[in-house]
DNA sequence: TCAATTATGTAAAAAAATATACATAAAAAT
DNA sequence: ATTTTTATGTATATTTTTTTACATAATTGA
């Protein structure tokens, strides 16, 4: 009897995930949404909106949105439906958390790390972690686990690829390793494209073309096009630190060439040059110190970063045509000391079509958007039309019944 | 009575939508294909594909695959079931056509033109030699019409945007005045981005991320990214020309700023060049002329443009990570006088991740490709899931019965 | 040649979805 | 307060789709 009632519960949530999809999507957010997005009779929507109710993964939100007679309810993903396990490593400490569906931080904590550590001693410290953060929790359903990393990575195959700060860690089968541990997909991706889709899906859902530029350490970007990260062959699209540019002073860059984007302004290649100067400066950090301390010398020099990160802005907005570039990374702190000179070179540079309703602005400082991001990236892929059934499938085998 | 069986084909070709959009697509191209692709019942398939094949708009190929068994019998969009009307306005004439959907050429002409010409006159001229085509085809279902722009275009809005080559023709609204004479649906795009698509639909229908350069008397690009054309904000994406590199001899560009790559490597600049050394040049087939007259001053200045557009694909490669790059346009011609200096500077330029897997080649010598690019863009928006409703009751409804 | 394999068609029964019609609910507009 | 408007629920008849079961078709491989 309660084989026949989970069979016909199978069946009914198959059949459910399409709407499933629209409500995560933000595509449908109430019943009469959903009507007109599905295209199913109401009696269907109906029905499957209550099975996905019962089981707990779609609620009511208290919200209702004013519609000229009585107001839409409004539907929503139930946060607390299931937690995601995600982490940013950084050069020096990892950042770890479970983030509820909403996605909220649910409970985090940080563990120092050494990129001379290898992928696997890391790894047992993470999951360790990982699984101390779940045991505050509670039971739950684990949806995924998501981790940020600070180089490029193949994110179809989970890897991390090409030549990397991370000693070990090139091509090492991340997914694989996770996955002995936890029953959940694994998703591994870059940060910066994490905070780009960050700064996509939290500020701007609805700009379908735009860059993120992380002006830190080092410099990179990434790229939202038709609305969706754009990764590129090899996973390594939005990579400009590297961008060249010919000049009689073109410094070295710690990749071996000459005249990098990043060894002209990146924080590594700005505290180089203080330090030449006499201040002391190692890092994006300090480099912001200065300039917050209103010395000359550090704010000539990140406007003059400015002017180089907008020399290659402006490349991009030629080849990318975006409507908005938003500006990240430490040395974003900077204010308009850096935003002045990328504008400045942008509009000169690139034609007038381009750059008419384009908007170049700054991020709000946030230390935590690449885990956000990571927390996006499974929301957007574990509820998109193609796998949103699987979720379901493991949803009601796997929830606390 | 005749009334009821229309509208019994109506809603059955309504249903039958979906499933003519996987053949068109070419996700599936057997009855076998469109079951698993589809979800549908096999009695389903069967009875909506009877219905398709029974209109005429699809068609059993006599083409079979071997399956280990019975031979799949392979299904296609029937070629004859209708016509489009594409025309590539150049800068000097008009090459009109009438195209089949397989696409295949059915008729063309050619007519002059001037850039003064402006837009109603000329398209007045195109109608008169469109209906002259049609005319000759007999009766027929006019699928769309697709027209081929020299200038930057709003696809969206199907019109010519920015400071344009083309005098009058900057946001005049060509799909209405066309849409007064044809009740089908209009497209308008950018020659480049349509020679972009035909590479990528005719030659690499699987890359999913590639460069289409277009190196003729101007210098443009067209992105594939995850499969589709990309256009940026204003349609005005992959605008390679007048990005700028600083040097002290930097040569002024048409568009007048200092140092673009089209004032640098485009035909106009060779051609230029070349004047200046007492050779007889104008245009890029006069450049190309010379080149294969084995002219030295020709080849070395050919040479030095590929390294010049190497310099920009080197940016473009760091910025899209494509896996393939394909060089087209008249310069193209120039063969690996022009391909040495782009590879050499892409290999010496990016990063061994980006590279790795990059290949650069050139197009093969193809004067239509635009004209044919602008059929696949038809084809490809025509029979898509969200729009292929609209094209079964237009077919229906205007079909000759 | 014959078995194995995959492709494909279809009748009949069962299941699912839709259309129709009639409800109630909760706000804004009057 | 009452009407209007939009949101939403549901029983019933009807229509559509799927499942099941049994076919035939056209190859490859033993």
């Amino acid at each position: 009897m309660t084989d026949y009632a989970t069979e016909k519960e199978r069946a009914s949530l198959a059949n459910a995930s399409d709407i499933l999809s629209l409500i995560a999507s933000g595509t449908a957010n109430s019943r009469a949404a959903l009507l007109a997005a599905s295209g199913m009779s109401r009696v269907t929507v109906t029905q499957r909106l209550n099975v996905l109710l019962g089981v707990g993964i779609v609620e009511e939100t208290l919200r209702t949105l004013p519609s000229g007679g009585r107001p839409t309810r409004v539907l929503g993903i139930r946060g607390s439906a299931g937690y995601m396990l995600v982490a940013d490593i950084g050069e020096t400490h990892i950042h770890l958390a479970a983030m509820s569906l909403a996605p909220d931080l649910l409970a985090q904590s940080t563990i120092a790390f050494s990129i001379a550590e290898g992928p696997v001693a890391t790894l047992q410290r993470m999951t360790g972690e990982f699984d101390r953060l779940a045991a505050g929790l509670g039971q739950g359903f684990l949806v995924a686990v998501s981790l940020s990393m600070p180089t490029p990575v193949d994110f179809k195959r989970g890897r991390v690829v090409g030549p990397s700060v991370l000693y070990g860690w090139d091509d090492f089968d991340i997914v694989s390793w996770l996955g002995r541990h936890y029953k959940a997909p694994i998703y591994v991706e870059n940060d910066v494209n994490l905070m780009t889709i960050y700064e996509h899906r939290h500020n701007f859902p609805l700009v379908d073309d735009m860059i993120f530029i992380k002006a830190g350490t080092g410099i990179g970007s990434g790229i939202i096009a038709g609305g969706k990260i754009f990764r590129g062959a090899q996973g390594a699209a939005g990579d400009i630190g590297h961008i060249q540019f010919n000049s009689p002073d073109a410094p070295l860059c710690r990749c071996g060439k000459l005249g990098c984007v990043e060894a002209r302004a990146g924080g590594w290649a700005i505290a180089r040059d203080l330090a030449e100067k006499g201040l002391r400066a190692e890092t994006a950090r300090d480099v912001i110190a200065l300039v917050e301390m209103q010395k000359p010398e550090a704010i000539m020099l990140l406007r003059r970063a400015g002017q180089t990160i907008g020399e290659v802005a402006s490349d991009v907005v030629s080849i990318l045509n975006p409507s908005l570039i938003v500006v990240g990374g430490m040395l974003a702190r900077g204010g308009d000391f850096l935003l002045s000179g990328i504008r400045e070179l942008v509009y000169q540079r690139c034609l007038p079509l381009a750059t008419g309703e384009l908007k170049i602005i700054l991020a709000e400082p946030k230390t935590d958007s690449a885990l956000i991001g990571a927390a996006h990236l499974v929301l957007d892929d574990v509820f998109s039309p193609a796998k949103v059934e699987d979720f379901l499938a493991r949803f009601i085998s796997k929830r606390p019944s």
